[in-house]
DNA sequence: CTGTAGATCGTCT
DNA sequence: GACGATCTACAGA
């Protein structure tokens, strides 16, 4: 049930975001695996997309990674604190991206409570890309993991996400993006819906 | 309940 | 040398 390679090769980022919701995203950190139903994503479509960090083609030693062929992780330290955790998408030297900001805890979840420290646990929901990873249990040292290995993976679900409980909303925390900061490329599943997810 | 300061460090200028 | 795809705690109302 493991998305196949392909998934990732799509040439529209901001539809692979959209298609994200409601996937399921797995980790084996030292054989203890814990997992989540994606219920919030965030495209960031490289070269033509003022937010994202390989605008306008800029490659550095951080941003290398986005330039990979889709289906490797791109984790990176945030504010000096936080790992944020994205999708690389697309063909090789397109830098396309998806941040995975919020998880419905599925497996694991003494751990899952355990790494969150036992505060936030708030039902499973877990939103904001930093606790994700700190949920996850991934951190920086994750950053170029293969999404097709035995680290890091997604799954397919049974039962898939109706479209209508998907929201779209300008993404956050990119003011400086100017013109791109009001392109819809924030996907919500509906959080009135959200019940819909129980196992 | 709302608002904001502080934490903390790799990355790019 | 400045700042960020953030989170938390705490102050004040």
């Amino acid at each position: 049930m493991k998305l196949p390679p392909s998934y990732y090769l799509h040439n529209n980022v901001v539809e692979i975001a959209k298609d994200l919701i409601g996937k399921e995203i797995f980790t084996n950190i030292d054989g203890e695996i814990t997992s989540g139903i994606i219920i919030e994503t965030e495209a960031y479509a490289g070269l033509h997309d003022q937010a994202s960090h390989a605008f306008a083609g800029r490659r550095t030693a951080r941003t290398e990674v986005m330039y990979q062929e889709g289906g490797c992780a791109y984790v990176y330290l945030c504010y000096g604190i936080h790992a944020l955790f994205n999708i690389v998408c697309n063909h090789q030297n397109i830098p396309d991206a998806v941040l995975i900001r919020g998880v419905k805890a599925s497996r694991g979840l003494e751990m899952i409570k355990k790494r969150l420290n036992n505060t936030n646990f708030n039902n499973g929901l877990i939103y904001g890309p930093g606790r994700v990873t700190k949920a996850l249990g991934i951190s920086v040292s994750h950053n170029k993991t293969d999404l097709h290995g035995n680290t890091i993976w997604l799954e397919k679900r049974k039962s898939s996400t109706d479209d209508i409980h998907i929201l779209s909303t300008p993404r956050i925390g990119i003011d400086y993006a100017g013109k791109d900061a009001s392109l819809h490329y924030r996907f919500v599943f509906d959080p009135e819906k959200r019940n819909t997810f129980t196992e």
